[in-house]
RNA sequence: GGGCUCUUAGCUCAGCUGGUAGAGCGCCUCGUUUACACCGAGGAUGCCGGGGGUUCGAGUCCCUCAGGGCCCA
């Protein structure tokens, strides 16, 4: 039954009210056998971005999720099956993390599990390690999986106040068995087909975390730095001057290296010079990375001190003298080619911090003589891993890779052409990918030396003295997921780990990114369900972030291109991301954070999609807390679209058949389909904010001009002065009741509680599962005879008159004389009726104009 | 250093394929009108970042410079 029309409309209660409808009824969820019938054209898929569980959503998160929410509410209502779940991903080093801090817990996986385990702290560790105490892999996944389990109900109940539509009943976790069983066949068959390899590698080394990190997880930083200048020994006594800001890495030089055009260094290639302290023989070469005008202009080559010494270091086959351990310390034996006197100055550095080592270096370099005047001061870009907060190291490590094109000329060039095949909402985003596809430097790293994730599934068979021999033993799909950490190798006992002739167990996990680059598969169920998969694969739209197009999209793309040779998606929406006041990103440092939740609470959900939905695909929105006005205007918006639509409704509803007669009543309607026939073209083309646009100005000329003008008529109050009167409150009562039936739908999803509280009026079923409105529905095979403006610019014009006079609005009009076409004749009793004129004159003009009015005297009062 | 993007009213932003500058907020004035005071009506406000070019005509197209932002080196 129709709910009943309140007193007063509020927007205030309408989330929880209408969200425990929308999920009792299940509104939103995917009617697999209609689907089934119906076909996958009539499928519309979304890959939605599952959030990291541990981190906090943000209000950019409320913002891009809302994008997606718009165009998913689009197609629903165009009679699309929406395939709309949702995920968490919460498998990875950022619950690592909180769950270290929150539990004050670290994991040491050669400790036994302890099943009577009681963390120290529930939310209140301090974070720092000396008050970890040690756990067992096992104990510390399980408190992952406990704290991720919270985080996820949490994140839910947000998107649920938000009003997503997804479909609860299709949800996922990246650490999910389903999530697992996805990862490990994907990777399997990246294995099988020589897409995934094992290698040793200069490996890009976190040393905090104490694993590896892939490109993609790079992030720059300035850090204050210093050149030392530095001389290595020609054989004929003389010098070479280079500087360099890691004098620490000097036992780990390999060679010196200068631009090749370079007259100054160019009699010495091909030479050798000795390294100070350590006196090891290393060669001069050219290479055209060595930059000319940067401090000497001649630089050392160490392995490895940055991304440029791989570089030099593979392709001019240097020595490999490696001094820095996992740990981010001087490793104790001393590399290669140290000798004699160099081993007691090595003996000095061993076991120190990089930053220890340096000061003791730069000491002995002193004293030697070695060190050129005083360290000079700069800043330079640093790397780091983007979660880190210690430079990264490079270190040479055995670890898994999957092909991303970077070494393939042919998988690149598929994998741009998989970017041109995928329409990119908006246009110029596809540059981030192609340019992020054109810079890659080496194959996607996937193997992390960490606990919570999807294992590498994988045994190593172990020769008769205990070492590791021949391929990788790998598990029949059937099996998966696989542990291979707790479970035996397919075909030994338990009993045979690390024996020799045995086995061992991978013990590295996937990166987290190797588990959501399968989101598409993951939540349509491949291998486990082919008649979902088929039916929503490849999707239609990804919707996420600008800052994840080289790790989720990209990441993505490469996984569907290889396992399945298409694209997963067919249009990607790309959101701007949230800018403060002052153009800057918003971040939490800056202690003006507001939480989503918050923001709902204090402006309700609709004014919250409302700002979202206002700012187009890839545009920055700005954002300031202390003036949200965005916000305003929607809320703005919604309570007005209940009060507008409660008033149409109080009007008697006339008998019979409803015709729609009068030629204003059917200049609004025709201008309504305009305004149906634009937005609707705005959400084809992901253009959200036009779509609202258009239809939020209609509304507004609707309930000022429009309504205002009929509102005599409606009642049934105006007498009327010519014979067609007789069906004039028919004709305005009929013709706004659809109006306000095509705007509901029309707004439906960018505020979705509003109209449906407002559709509920009238309606039993959801506005959100009604058709999106048509232009043939409105009745009138007309184009906008220009009658409404017309009338608007008259009313205006009387309007003014009377606030010139500073009469009130109500106050009756003797006379008014107005210039206008004469098409404003056919509104005239209207115009009367909102002005109180009693005699108008309508004279034949090209503009509108009020060329007399008389104001009947004012009563005292 | 390379790429992308933005620069329009005090603020936030629209201006689609070139044809006389728009909205909302804010501001000023007015109005207790039975939909709405979380209201309504009216009004003022622009060398469309600078310079050059194409064109009968340029926020709109081209070049260039400056500044902001993001990404990649």
């Amino acid at each position: 039954m129709s709910n009943a029309i309140p007193d007063k409309p509020a927007l205030e209660g309408l989330e929880p009210k209408w969200g425990e409808v929308w999920e009792a009824q299940g509104t939103y969820r995917f009617d697999r056998a209609a689907a089934l019938a119906a076909g996958p054209d009539c499928v519309f898929a979304i890959d939605t971005p599952p959030p990291t569980a541990s981190g906090s959503l943000h209000i950019g998160h409320v913002f891009s999720y809302t994008h997606m929410d718009l165009a998913a509410r689009f197609q629903r209502m165009r009679g699309q099956h929406l395939f709309y779940p949702m995920g968490w991903d919460d498998n990875g080093l950022p619950t690592e993390r909180r769950v270290q801090n929150y539990y004050g817990v670290r994991c040491d996986p050669s400790l036994p599990y302890d099943p009577d385990f009681t963390p120290p702290f529930e939310g209140g560790g301090t974070g720092k390690p000396a008050e970890q105490v040690a756990v067992s892999r096992r104990n510390f996944i399980e408190l992952c999986e406990r704290l991720t389990v919270e985080d996820e109900q949490q994140f839910e109940d947000l998107w649920r106040a938000l009003g997503l539509s997804v479909d609860w009943t299709q949800t996922y976790r990246t650490i999910g068995d389903e999530a697992q069983r996805v990862a490990q066949r994907a990777f399997l068959r990246n294995l099988a087909r020589g897409e995934a390899y094992r290698a040793d590698a200069p490996t890009l080394w976190d040393v905090t975390f104490r694993t590896a990190v892939a490109q993609a997880e790079l992030e720059d930083k300035e850090m204050p730095g210093a050149y030392h200048r530095v001389s290595f020994h020609k054989p004929d006594g003389g010098t070479i001057e280079i500087e360099t800001t890691r004098p620490e890495l000097i036992a780990a030089c390999v060679a010196l290296v200068a631009h090749p055009d370079d007259e100054r260094y160019q009699p010495y290639f091909g030479t050798t010079v000795r390294t100070p302290l350590f006196g090891v023989e290393v060669p001069v070469v050219a290479h055209h990375l060595a930059q000319q005008d940067k401090g000497s202009g001649i630089a050392m080559v160490c392995t490895f001190g940055d991304v440029t010494d791989v570089v030099w270091w593979r392709e001019l086959d240097l020595a490999t003298r490696p001094i820095l351990g996992k740990d981010g310390r001087i490793l104790a034996e001393a590399p290669e080619g140290i000798e004699g006197d160099g081993l007691a100055v090595y003996a000095e550095l061993a076991g120190k911090t990089v930053f220890s080592a340096k000061a003791r270096m730069v000491e002995l370099l002193r004293e030697s003589g070695d060190l050129i005047g005083d360290p000079r001061p700069i800043t330079h870009p640093v790397k780091f891993f983007e979660k880190g907060d210690k430079p990264l190291e490079i270190v040479t490590t055995r670890q898994w890779y999957i092909a991303n094109g970077a070494r393939d000329e042919q998988l690149r060039e598929r994998l741009l052409q998989a970017g041109r095949d995928i329409a990119f909402h908006p246009d110029f985003m596809r540059v981030r990918y192609e340019n992020w596809v054109g810079g890659l430097s080496g194959d996607w790293l996937i193997s992390r030396q960490r606990f919570f994730g999807v294992p590498i599934p994988v045994w190593y068979r172990l020769d008769e003295h205990g070492e590791p021999t021949g391929e990788p033993i790998v598990p029949s799909e059937d099996a998966l997921p696989v542990d291979p950490s707790s479970m035996p190798a397919p075909g030994f006992d338990e009993a045979q780990r690390g024996q020799p002739g045995g086995f061992v167990g991978e013990v590295d996990i996937m990166d987290t990114w190797a588990t959501s680059s399968l989101t598409p598969q993951i939540a349509a169920k491949w291998e486990d369900d082919p008649e979902l998969f088929d039916l929503v694969f490849p999707y239609d739209l990804r919707s996420q972030g600008q800052d994840i197009i080289r790790t989720w999209l990209f990441s993505t793309v490469l996984r569907a291109e290889l396992e399945h040779g298409t694209i997963p998606w067919k249009h990607a929406g790309i959101s701007g991301f949230i800018v403060d006041p002052d153009r800057k990103k918003m971040s939490k440092s800056k202690g003006n954070v507001v939480t989503p939740q918050g923001m709902l609470d204090e402006h309700g959900s609709d004014a919250v999609r409302y700002w979202a939905a206002s700012s187009r695909l890839g545009t920055d929105a700005a954002f300031d807390p202390q003036n949200p006005k965005q916000m305003k205007i929607g809320r703005r918006l919604a309570i007005k679209v209940l009060n507008a639509a409660k008033f149409v409704y109080s009007f008697p509803v006339p008998d019979g058949e409803a015709v729609v007669t009068d030629p204003l009543d059917v200049d609004m309607l025709a201008t309504l389909g305009d305004v149906v026939r634009q937005a609707t073209r705005a959400f084809e083309e992901y253009d959200h904010a036009r779509a609202l646009e258009v239809t939020e100005q209609f509304f507004w000329t609707f309930c000022d001009d429009y309504l205002e003008l009929v509102k005599e008529r409606a009642y049934g109050s105006t007498p009327g002065d010519a014979g067609d009167r007789v069906d004039g409150q028919a004709s305005a009562v009929t013709a706004l009741r659809r109006a306000v039936d095509v705007m509901l739908r029309l707004l439906a999803p960018v505020i979705p509680f509003a109209t449906e509280e407002v559709w509920s009026w009238t309606h039993d079923s959801s506005v959100h599962r009604a058709a999106w409105p048509t232009v043939d529905e409105l009745g009138v095979d007309a184009a906008p005879s220009g009658l409404l403006p017309l009338v608007s610019q008259a009313l205006i014009g009387i309007r003014r008159a009377k606030t010139d006079a500073k009469a009130s609005q109500k106050t009756p009009v003797a006379h008014a004389t107005i210039a206008a076409p004469l098409l404003l004749a056919e509104a005239a009793a209207d115009l009367k009726a909102v002005g109180r004129i009693d005699v108008l004159d309508i004279q034949q003009g090209d503009e509108v104009a009020v060329l007399a009015i008389e104001l009947a005297p004012t009563p005292e009062g």
